[in-house]
DNA sequence: ATGGCTTAGTTCCTAAGA
């Protein structure tokens, strides 16, 4: 089964592109990001004509996720995570897939730093953390997919001089993600390629897709057990060149 | 040192993104 996450950028914006990829490569299970979109508005009637089910936590304006499952309607398990309940961005969606266990992970980006976006970037990730143990102790396949506005590596990105203040690869933001990696998570991309080298997005602006200047911020990590059923994980670059394109890619999982 | 693009909402500008 193929699992894939991919922070559409609006989902109403990127409604053809988003079904164009349904229709052409049928993954099982698909974590929406930046949905953009309040619950009211949320496109579930086409995305039932084209043969999934859905859940979703959506926004008005910006954030908001979703967990898309085909011929099957995902369970939800948990919405949001504790540790701040005046927290009422919408940035966690936890559902059952057929047995396998995923949520759909928005991590906000946290520019500028130092700051409250980016205080609140590594709380976030010490909240997702908390969460995280408590799915590891269930021992079960989990996929924890998403958006997580880290570059984990130096070779995660073209150009770490041109990111070097930039909050996806600050020092603190890596230790939040290794400490989650270190928990027993794997990080499945990285696996695949573990010399790095590999995007999932690419700024809008100065030319930075033609110039193939992007970074690896979207990741797909996986449980032990899940781990033992890897196949191969890459990235649906092609979407990206695609016309009024979200600025990420899609990014994938192929599980036994 | 800044802006570049794109999306959405409070639209003919501002906020947010990364």
């Amino acid at each position: 089964m193929r699992i894939v996450t991919y922070n559409v950028n609006g989902i109403k914006a990127r409604l053809p592109r988003l079904l164009e990829y349904l229709a052409e490569e049928q993954p099982d299970i698909v974590c929406l990001q930046e949905l953009k979109s309040s619950d009211d508005t949320f496109p579930e009637a086409d995305i039932r004509a084209a043969g999934y089910g859905a859940l979703w936590h959506g926004q008005k304006g910006f954030n908001g996720v979703a967990v898309l499952a085909r011929g099957t309607d995902p369970v939800e398990r948990q919405r949001g995570l504790s540790g701040e309940p005046e927290d009422e961005h919408s940035r966690y969606l936890e559902a059952e897939v057929d047995g396998l266990v995923v949520a759909s992970i928005y991590l906000p980006n946290g520019n500028p730093q130092p700051g409250p976006k980016f205080d609140y970037k590594l709380r976030w990730i010490d909240r997702l953390r908390e969460r995280a143990a408590a799915l590891l102790a269930e021992e079960r396949a989990v996929v924890l997919a998403g958006d997580y506005n880290v570059i984990p590596n130096d070779d995660d990105t073209f150009s770490v001089r041109a990111m070097h203040s930039d909050a996806l690869m600050q020092p603190e933001s890596r230790a939040g993600y290794r400490a989650l990696l270190a928990q027993g998570w794997t990080d499945s991309l990285r696996t695949r390629f573990p010399k790095g080298g590999i995007w999932t997005f690419w700024d809008y602006q100065a030319g930075s897709w033609q110039r193939d200047a992007g970074f690896r911020i979207d990741h797909l990590l996986l449980s032990p057990i899940a781990a033992d059923r890897l196949v191969n994980a890459g990235v649906d670059k092609a979407y990206r060149g695609r016309e009024k394109a979200s600025d990420h890619a899609p990014t994938w999982v192929r599980l036994r």
